[in-house]
RNA sequence: GGCGGGGUAGCCAAGUGGUAAGGCAGGGGACUGCAAAUCCCUUAUACGCGGGUUCGAUUCCCGCCCCCGCCUCCA
């Protein structure tokens, strides 16, 4: 089944046919590194994750770069601010970034290049530039001449004549056109600096990302990524310098991901509308941001509100119940004479889904398979219940369906990771709202135990005394036809 | 203003030229000693407005209204 991919440099859903067969090279833009990251770097993040898992999936060898802007304005800004090394502020953030992602289960990616450290590889692009006549210095600047490069515009579909009415030149600017953008800064006092054919400076953004794509997957690769707000002219600006050096395609699909809104606000820093990862991570598991970003096509807006998130909480539960339900199927006599099984429903399932993400990674589609999977699960479940029995088959079909909805959920959505111990709470600076709970399993166990047998004499006052103690711990206990489970809230 | 993306039942959200997935909420029921939890069933004349093409449009075309994003840094 051929995957489609949306490009937005084409403006079309297109086939995706990687440029060396079986071999896919993506980067996206990571995070600028000045503070902590939200809900919005967040999407973007479980996004291309999400993306990348399902590429690897579907046979291809991938190599996923995401790079860190450890060196800019606002970095610059903070570290004056705080009266520290800029390197301070970025080392900083750098580790809470590996915080959230550790968190979110967000895999590293194959190279997580810091512009800081690829300095020479900058300096050498931007002088190569220079020689091929796009690029200019003026006073220990360098820009790029945009008008030089006739496709500018074409990522974001802009011409050159509407983008001269809103070009503006910054005090301390030397360009010779307001189109042009810098490509290298000379430094001012105290600012960070590194030698280069034009004296003291620092590199400016957008070449980053170019120097390290060219020397970590070369000078074509596959799908380049980020925020939709990255278009321009960030990109835009990328593909103009890769492109007038090179003279060859800089990324064959250009895969952008809607923006985290909150009240139908863009999320950000300057707005204050912003929920960092950092308190999701203390009142949610990870798992259920995971599942709210994939309930929405990638491509379209995500209103955040935390009614959504209880939302998602519920039908996350729904999964998770059917997948763990097992154990209650299992317990069940076997009866020979038990009719039906899933293994249709399954084949259905599986189609359903993988057609579902191969256009377009169409994620919520791709959920719709699953809970269609799950409904038929519990009308299996229920009816072997009450009719006392089930069938190795039947059991057997449930187990595999149990096992495809858990496989795919953890491989291609890092789902359901939960049986790994979640991550160093105690690193997490804000509160916790749930009560810190250090829960002993077995004592639980115990009087689970003493309330059945009270329940077994109809001792319901000392039964119920035990179920409201626990409910006050937040466990809640359900009594099913095998026995009776409990959970934390 | 230019460019891009949207307006689908109470809310969220897929999708299709032949009357529309899934989730949440609501209603009914099952289970239970009672609950809780869970599950099943189910409701709703849902496709922004006005034209056009068509045997037939929510799906294509045109116009309009409204929302959001980008056009400065931004995932």
């Amino acid at each position: 089944m051929s995957l489609k991919i949306y490009n937005t440099l084409t403006g079309k859903k297109e086939e995706f046919v990687p440029i060396k067969p079986g071999e896919v090279k993506i980067y996206t833009c990571g995070v600028t590194v000045y503070d902590v990251n939200h809900v919005g770097h967040g999407r973007s993040l479980i996004v291309f994750d999400v993306i990348r898992r399902y590429l690897r999936y579907l046979g291809y060898n991938v190599k996923f770069v995401r790079n860190f802007t450890d060196v800019d304005d606002k970095i610059i800004n903070r570290a004056k601010n705080e009266c520290l090394p800029f390197t301070v502020i970025a080392d900083r953030y750098i580790k809470e970034y590996f915080q959230d992602a550790e968190n979110f289960r967000i895999e590293p990616a194959d190279v997580e290049p810091r512009v800081t450290t690829h300095i020479p590889d900058i300096i050498d692009f931007i002088q190569k530039l220079i020689e091929k006549g796009y690029a200019y210095e003026v006073e220990g600047d360098v820009y790029f001449s945009v008008r030089k490069f006739k496709d500018y515009g074409k990522l974001s579909k802009r011409s050159i004549d509407e983008l001269i009415a809103g070009a503006r030149v910054e005090p301390g600017e030397k360009k010779k056109d307001p189109l042009d953008f810098a490509l290298w800064k000379a430094s001012k006092a105290g600012e960070p600096a590194w030698d280069s054919p034009w004296g003291k400076g620092r590199p400016g953004w957008h070449t980053e990302c170019c120097a390290m794509i060219f020397k970590h997957l070369g000078e074509t690769i596959d799908i380049h990524g980020g925020g939709l707000d990255l278009t321009f002219p960030h990109h835009e600006n990328e593909l103009a310098q890769a492109e007038a050096l090179s003279d060859k395609p800089f990324a064959k699909y250009w895969v952008h991901n809607g923006l985290v809104t909150v009240n139908g606000q863009k999320m950000s820093k300057s707005l204050g509308n912003y929920i960092t990862l950092k308190e999701i991570y203390a009142k949610y598991e990870p798992d259920i941001l995971r599942l709210l970003v994939l309930s929405v096509h990638y491509r379209s807006p995500l209103d955040f509100s935390w009614e959504k998130m209880e939302e998602t909480k519920k039908a996350y539960e729904r999964l998770k119940t059917a997948i763990e339900d097992y154990k209650i199927v299992e317990k069940l006599p076997e009866n020979s004479d038990f009719e039906g099984h899933l293994y249709d429903a399954i084949a259905k399932a599986e189609q359903n889904f993988y057609a579902a993400m191969s256009d377009d990674f169409n994620t919520p589609e791709a959920l719709a398979a699953l809970f269609g999977l799950v409904r038929e699960m519990n009308i299996l479940k229920d009816r072997a219940v009450k009719e006392g029995g089930i069938s190795k088959k039947a059991l057997a079909s449930y187990k595999e369906a149990a096992n495809l909805i858990h496989n795919i959920g953890k491989d291609m959505f890092g789902l359901f990771d939960s049986l790994q111990p979640c991550i160093k709470v105690e690193d997490i600076k804000v509160e916790k709202e749930k009560k810190e709970e250090k829960i002993d399993e077995e004592l639980i166990e115990t009087l689970l135990e003493v309330r059945n047998i009270a329940r077994k004499q109809k001792m319901f006052e000392i039964a119920d005394l035990i179920r409201d103690k626990l409910a006050q711990q937040d466990i809640v206990i359900e009594d099913t036809p095998v026995g009776t489970k409990w959970k934390k809230k």
